[in-house]
DNA sequence: ATCCTCCCCTAC
DNA sequence: TAAGGTAGGGGAGGAT
């Protein structure tokens, strides 16, 4: 569109470009003046790091050292800190003459290197391998500079191992050295592509330059460099004229005699471009180009796949930061998945899946200590690195924290500036600028701006440790990227609860446990339910210990977000960073999230917020008033719910630790310029080649093939930024292939093919995409490759895929595998750090006594953590004795009384298209018109333009809000009841609805209790325990954020009576045996019949609900949807329940008391819930057997609670809610 | 209804 | 100058 173009050229002329050195490219500019500054910010933040009370003394090995540490070092200045402290030595802060007798660093600048002339610089591993000797060695070997770089010291397992568990017990770091030399280089950073020789050999192929054509183009070329003058040179010409099979097999044997990739620039003469490819048969005619092309000035050319066509790709993979990201991200999924899968293997001892029986008298048994309940359920932590990019780029520049810094290729001042700013830090963002601004936009915004250099071998360290040390916590963990990731530290927070607890009395646990019975039994526990504010604290030492070690190990600074869904922590993480946390108490949920904007919503990116702001809602209270119908509706119904749910802080989602690879990608979109087909054909051959590498890692072949073509919009002449691929028409094709491969030689004749397809010409091509789908031979997460896994290479110093590196080299050279050959799998070298690793991580977490009852099952491992978001009700439902006397700690503390079998959801929204839609683009004409047209809306554009344009507005910080309402999960996890034997399900569903049936009678009479607050708002919960003191548990433990919160009659009749298909969740349902599942039906449908004929519906059965219980209201499905719908909340159960209020207002000659309160209670749950539409249809129905009723206490009492209501709303939502009018008595 | 294909969108 | 990759969710619409 338009106003992307527009957007495009966002670039204003702000005067003011008061041009900041940039003193981070020079590495050490100004390295003497901040010499007695203090060290800044971090360095404060740890160096009063308390080690002498949580760090015993291990040796004297170093005695007498006083070390400095110089830049970034492996492990860490914080790491060696701790270590100096632990052997003896001693740590100083700033590099004085004076004390300092010896300086420890890596990689020291020439220039600073210089300046120590005098002092005695070693590398780190002198300490560390000192230590491991358990003496001091000798100097000589360990000089930085001295020539010889050390191997990696075996020393890890020396090191004490972490006790995460014992909260107050003493620990020690293990190092965090995670790589043998100090000589990385890009090319291990990442996973450097192996296919750097395809650079070299293009580069060194100096051959017959064979003249290009040159002939006009259908549009206007890009104008983006000044110089068009020449054309430009190339140096594979030679690999243009063979075919493909030659074309391979030169491409290899080029790499074998490689040698070096040389620095050195094209070193080629330019030439004369004309003539078109004789190669390619097809479409030479086609293939004219040059125009489009030619236009890049030799020096922008060389930067393209122009200018090397094969060697392009390696080297664009090392500068890439989105391609480090994603690259981190996969590798640190997989590390994770491996985890489970050895803890889990460790775990189950080859047993049987064990029985609930099994596992709670297990949990029992271990430590002998039950852990206490936590309402809001599971405590979940979202763990994100502030400004990661710069504060690791920052570790070897401390003195410019305070500084606004970005991470960023360019570091130029012209306010024009394309180049991307991957992170800039917190003083940076009070002026404006954002992740993923282009670099002149920011100096715009901020006039003095610091550009450091991307550094991809830090951030992979810090990557390591930041991970090592969250594994060593817990394994219940989600890895989101390479500096974020959600666990579950359910456990950890409880037994921080215990254990504070049982330190209060001053004096020996056992016997002040013995004596003061207020304090939890050390047996039984789990009897008693932590108050909110214990609850608070010991997540407040959890989060504060985990942070604390992240930030020491790393360096840098990491926020927390806490809260009881996967939701909510991730928006407290915003709220805490920077490094903060947040904790987000269940009662906060909802009024927190109605003040956020819709734009910080998960999920909701650009073209969501755009087409929300269309519909005028832009904060999550407008958003939160709009009924779901709506929603679904506009947005589709996965995304609508998630909206509607997201708006209220509800989500159901369960943090996954697993998830199996779907797909396997390749793409280059910036710098891609062809003149002809041959050109093309060798970007193809490095790119099927790179997809087939990874692959062979991976060990998976795929069987559905796609290509994704980007191509010049017609009339398109200025790219938003340079070398991009600008605003583009997108194209995507598919093959299924008749068996799954990754050869590369398939790779390469599928895609030729596809792109033969779509006819355009190459120089209109501006990004290629080679993906395969439909993936086979995965490694299952259970056996195999114990050793040359994700652990092992995630800790090896070179990544199994990644090229030796040759010391100064930019370039990897890769041992590149024939295009059939897979890549072979490294031996099993368990690197040094993957031994750590191993040890350092930490007791399972369910192996250590999960809270009683919290024991499910995650995924499809045999994994048993904690399983606190189970609703109390649901564990009301396990079988006596494997309650064991839980029952009645856990009734309680219910006043839930409502269960919800909810699927695992969902996962974060996306953007559905409602507008034009896409027709199949088949017979593509060459420059299609038509196609380019229903794209127009969107392929068209270019989206990363305007995302960067929109990340250039601010929006104004949120800020927190108080309510009392309490939102609290209640799942049942299908993926726990699909691993519980069958028969233990079935006595739990046929359990649970017994109780839910006790209960609704016990509770008849307390209900009454729950008088109609006048204030209306929160926290009215009437069921259950209304007794439950003043605030906290009551409501906490009542109905979930997700669901509304009904009356507890309409509720609990409703629970204990749901039909059980209505009942369950499909996905449990569906898990369970055919037999299992006709016996549970036949039982339950009996049980309902029973119930129902032993109680007629009449109005004295429930004498605190509504009086005349209405058979449908007997029927009521909890919830007929799978997922978090409130009850009540779709079409069906409103409607229904309309009917049974329409039925009590027909059988009824004056309305009970109570009957109104009840109804009126759950009428202000709906409004506190922001379920205002189903309110309104409710509304709706009972004036309707109202006004029918002709009778003038009805109507009085109608109006009466429509008036309560208008209030509620009024005062909650600050709203008049349509629909709420008066009878007219 | 449910699947499959071809997209788009989002996140880091 | 500059390095806009990559995996998964999910919507629309057609095939079954
Ligand atoms: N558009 C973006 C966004 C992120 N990143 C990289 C650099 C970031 O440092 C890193 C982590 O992303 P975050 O979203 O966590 O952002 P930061 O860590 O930089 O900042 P913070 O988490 O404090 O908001 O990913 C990037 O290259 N480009
Ligand atoms: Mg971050
Ligand atoms: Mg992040």
């Amino acid at each position: 569109m338009d106003d992307r173009s527009s957007l495009e050229q966002t670039a204003k002329t702000v005067t003011r470009a008061h041009p900041e050195h940039a003193a981070g490219w020079s590495a050490g500019g100004g390295w003497g003046e901040y010499m007695r500054i203090k060290k800044a910010k971090l360095d404060q933040q740890f160096e009063d790091g308390d080690e002498s009370s949580s760090m015993p003394r291990l040796s004297s090995v170093l005695a007498g050292v006083r070390v400095y540490v110089d830049g970034y070092t492996t492990p860490p200045a914080a790491e060696l800190k701790h270590l100096l402290w632990a052997h003896g030595g001693t740590y100083e802060h700033y590099n004085s003459k004076s004390r300092v007798t010896h300086i420890v660093a890596c990689n020291l600048p020439d220039t600073k290197l210089k300046q120590l002339t005098n002092e005695k610089v070693m590398r780190p591993e002198w300490i560390v391998d000192s230590i491991a000797q358990g003496r001091l060695l000798p100097e000589d070997k360990y000089r930085l500079y001295s020539g010889r770089v050390a191997t990696q010291p075996a020393l890890m397992q020396m090191l004490p191992i972490a006790n995460k568990h014992a909260p107050h017990a003493a620990r020690s770091f293990a190092t965090t050295t995670t790589t043998t030399t100090t000589t990385a280089l890009m090319g291990r950073a990442g996973q450097a592509p192996s296919l750097a020789a395809d650079a070299q050999e293009a580069q060194s192929m100096n051959v017959n330059p064979l003249p290009l054509d040159q002939s006009a183009t259908t549009s206007p070329p890009e104008t983006v460099d000044s110089d068009q003058d020449s054309a430009e040179e190339f140096d594979n010409d030679e690999f243009l004229l063979m075919d493909d099979a030659e074309l391979l097999r030169a491409l290899d044997q080029q790499q074998e005699g490689e040698g070096a990739f040389a620095e050195s620039e094209h070193s080629i003469a330019p030439a004369p471009a004309s003539s078109s490819s004789s190669s390619s048969s097809k479409n030479n005619a086609s293939t004219t180009t040059a125009g489009a092309a030619r236009p890049l000035g030799d020096r922008a050319a060389t930067m393209t796949t122009l200018g090397n066509p094969s060697g392009f790709m390696s080297r664009y993979y090392q500068t890439s930061r989105l391609h480090f990201l994603s690259t981190w991200a996969a590798e640190v999924k997989t590390l994770v998945a491996e985890l489970l899968e050895t803890s889990a293997a460790k775990d189950s001892t080859g047993d049987a899946p064990m029985t609930v029986e099994q596992l709670m008298a297990r949990s029992f048994r271990d430590k002998g200590a039950a852990l206490p309940p936590i309402p809001g359920g599971k405590v979940l932590a979202h763990v994100d690195m502030d400004c990661f990019f710069v504060s690791a780029s920052l570790l070897s520049r401390p003195h410019l924290v305070e500084q606004p810094v970005v991470v960023c290729h360019s570091s130029s001042t012209d306010l024009a500036s394309t180049s991307e700013i991957a992170s800039c830090n917190y003083p940076a963002r009070a002026k404006g600028v954002r992740n993923g601004m282009r670099l002149g936009d920011a100096r715009q915004l901020c006039d003095n701006i610091t550009c450091v250099p991307y550094e991809f071998e830090v951030y992979r360290d810090v990557m390591i440790t930041l991970y090592k040390t969250l594994v060593s916590y817990t394994t219940i963990i989600q890895a989101v990227s390479c500096d974020e990731a959600y666990i579950d530290i359910t456990e950890l927070v409880q037994r921080e609860i215990v254990s504070s607890q049982s330190e209060l009395p001053s004096g020996g646990d056992a016997q002040a446990a013995e004596t003061d019975h207020s304090q939890p039994p050390p047996v039984h526990s789990a009897s008693w339910t932590p108050s909110a504010t214990q609850i608070a604290a010991s997540i407040a030492a959890v989060v504060s210990r985990i942070r604390q070690e992240i930030a020491t190990r790393t360096g840098c600074p990491v926020s927390a977000g806490i809260a009881h869904n996967m939701l909510l922590a991730r928006m407290a993480t915003k709220r805490a960073k920077p490094s903060g946390q947040f904790y987000l108490a269940p009662h906060k949920g909802l009024e927190f999230m109605l003040t956020q904007a819709v734009g910080d919503l998960p999920g909701v990116g650009w073209s969501l917020a755009r087409r929300l702001a269309q519909l005028d809602i832009e904060t999550c209270s407008e958003l939160a008033r709009i009924s779901k119908d709506k929603l679904q509706a506009e947005f589709g119904k996965k995304i609508g719910e998630t909206l509607f749910n997201f708006a209220r802080g509800v989500d159901m989602r369960q943090l996954k630790t697993h998830q199996a690879r779907q797909s396997v990608s390749v793409e280059i979109t910036w710098g891609v310029r062809f003149e002809e087909e041959a050109q093309v054909r060798v970007f193809v051959t490095t790119l099927s080649r790179e997809l087939e590498r990874r692959m062979a890692v991976l060990n998976v072949t795929g069987k559905s093939l796609h290509i994704h073509l980007m191509v010049r919009k017609p009339g398109i002449t200025k790219v938003y930024k340079y070398l991009g691929h600008g605003v583009c028409d997108s194209y995507n094709r598919s093959t299924l292939l008749a068996t799954p491969t990754r050869s590369a030689d398939v790779i390469f004749h599928e895609t030729m093919a596809l792109l033969a397809d779509l006819k355009f010409p190459p120089c209109e091509y501006r990004g290629l995409g080679i993906q395969l789908t439909k993936l086979t031979g995965q490694d299952p997460p259970s056996v195999s490759k114990p050793q040359s896994g994700a652990i092992t290479r995630f800790f090896s110093a070179r990544a199994p895929g990644a090229a030796p590196v040759e010391s100064t080299s930019p370039a990897p050279v890769t041992h590149h595998q024939p295009a059939i050959a897979p890549v072979q799998h490294h031996p099993a070298t368990v690197a040094p750090l993957a031994q750590a690793f191993a040890k350092t991580r930490s007791p399972r977490v369910s192996a250590a006594a999960p809270a009683p009852c919290d024991t499910v099952v995650i995924g499809d491992d045999d994994i048993l953590p904690p399983m606190s978001q189970l609703d109390p009700a649901v564990l009301e439902a396990l079988p006596e004795e494997v309650r064991l006397g839980l029952e009645a700690d856990y009734r309680r503390k219910t006043g839930k009384s409502e269960v919800s079998l909810a699927s695992r959801p969902r996962s974060v929204l996306q953007q559905p298209k409602s507008t034009s839609k896409p027709e199949q683009v088949f017979a593509a004409p060459v420059l299609p018109a038509m196609r380019s047209k229903r794209r127009l809306t969107t392929s068209t554009v270019d989206n990363r333009a305007a995302a960067a344009a929109a990340a250039a507005r601010a929006s104004p910080p949120p800020q927190a809000a108080q309510a009392d309402h309490v939102p609290s999960p209640s799942q049942w996890d299908p993926e726990v009841i699909r691993l519980l034997p069958p028969e233990v399900v079935k006595e739990m569903y046929l359990e649970y609805n017994a109780l839910v049936q006790r209960k609704e009678e016990a509770s008849s009479s307390r209900t009454s209790s729950t008088a109609v607050p006048a204030d209306a708002s929160l926290h009215s919960k009437p069921a259950g325990r209304a007794s439950a003191k003043s605030k906290g548990k009551g409501p906490a433990a009542t109905a979930a954020t997700k669901r509304s919160d009904p009356p507890a009659s309409l509720t609990t009749a409703i629970s204990a009576s749901s039909p059980v298909p209505n009942d369950i969740d499909p996905t449990v349902w569906q898990a369970l045996p055919e037999s299992i599942r006709r016996e549970l039906e036949t039982e339950m449908r009996l049980k309902q019949q029973a119930r129902k004929s032993a109680v007629p519906s009449s109005s004295s059965r429930l004498g605190f609900g509504l009086p005349n219980q209405p058979e449908a209201l007997n029927n009521l499905p909890v919830s007929v949807q799978p997922d978090s719908v409130p009850p009540f909340c779709n079409n069906d159960t409103v409607t229904t329940v309309g009917a049974a209020l329409q039925l009590w207002v027909d059988s009824e000659a004056v309305p009970g008391m109570e009957d109104v309160q009840v109804v009126c209670s759950y009428f202000e749950r709906l409004v506190e819930q922001m379920l205002l539409d189903s309110l309104q249809v409710l509304v709706g129905y009972f004036r309707q057997a109202v006004t029918a009723k002709r009778s003038t206490d009805w109507s009085g009492a109608f109006n009466g609670i429509v008036q309560h209501l208008q209030t509620a709303v009024q005062a909650r939502h600050r709203a008049r809610l349509a629909g709420l009018h008066l009878l007219v008595v």
